[in-house]
DNA sequence: CTTTCTGCAAACTCTTTGCACTCGT
DNA sequence: ACGAGTGCAAAGAGTTTGCAGAAAG
């Protein structure tokens, strides 16, 4: 019955692990696209979906933002969204939360899952000067990846 | 010059600080409604804009989200996100993520802000039974509010 | 073979915007 | 009076969906 093994399919979860970046839904279509030339974008949102569904790929909590974002369910960790480039950046997830979700089960709830976020100007904007180039050319430079915390 | 106090930035402004349940643009503009009847939705968007730009109100951070939802700026607090009723109840913060912000400036980021969230099944859903409505009536039933958190 | 999945395009939802007019200051 | 703000309606952006044909199991 149910769930499929399609190249679409595969290509998509692919896509979503290759692309460190936090690719959105039309980021993920132009990657599957390098190898399956006539995928449409609206294939891309049902296996995106599927694969959120089945927890393979999990949703980038961003307040404020335009598109979705996804990610390929890694260990745990952090996000730090830069207000500059629009970059979003992981860090590693040191399990302060343990407490909070101990008591939150305590108080009735059903912790299924949970996100830390930081908000703020990345390192690499921060170089380029406070007041450098804000309105014209800088929406999503490169992203940087993996800076380690305290 | 700049930033005039009309009717309608004052009520959309109170608005959200009387709705405790974290409005999408289309609930502020009913509840503006029943006091400025022909304001338009586009005000209110403006407007909500503005007092984000302000400081005043908070986009609230979700995954997956159809529509924008904001709160008046209170004290730090983090969220819950119900997966079955879709509400979103405040918890109290206790100040967890001073460390990790230390940290990330030691790192170079300039930290603006961050949000904590948590995703399950409130202690209400939970008790209408495990597999009670779930696909048919129950989107968005009523907010709870204010659970403490050990 | 059967059933799920796909491509395409149209439909939908949420949000933004241009324009002429209104209203704070 | 001047210019920021408003209502309205149309335009945009992102996402979903119906349908006929393609393809996985």
């Amino acid at each position: 019955m149910s769930e499929r093994q399609t190249r679409q399919l595969v290509a998509t979860y692919e896509a979503v692990r290759y692309a460190r970046d936090h690719p959105t839904a039309d980021d993920v279509h132009a990657l599957v696209r390098r190898r399956i030339t006539r995928v449409s974008l609206g294939t891309i949102y049902r296996n995106l979906k599927k694969l959120v569904a089945q927890g393979r790929v999990r949703i980038v909590p961003q307040p404020n933002a335009r598109s979705t974002r996804f990610e390929a369910m890694l260990e745990s960790h952090e996000h730090f969204l830069c207000e500059i480039c629009n970059s979003i950046i992981d860090l590693p997830l040191p399990s302060r939360m343990l407490p909070a979700i101990a008591g939150l089960r305590r108080a009735g709830y059903g912790v299924s899952g949970h996100s830390v976020t930081f908000f703020g100007v990345c390192p690499q904007c921060r170089a380029s000067g406070p007041g450098a180039t804000d309105a014209l050319g800088s929406a999503r430079a490169k992203p940087p990846e993996r800076v380690p915390l305290a």
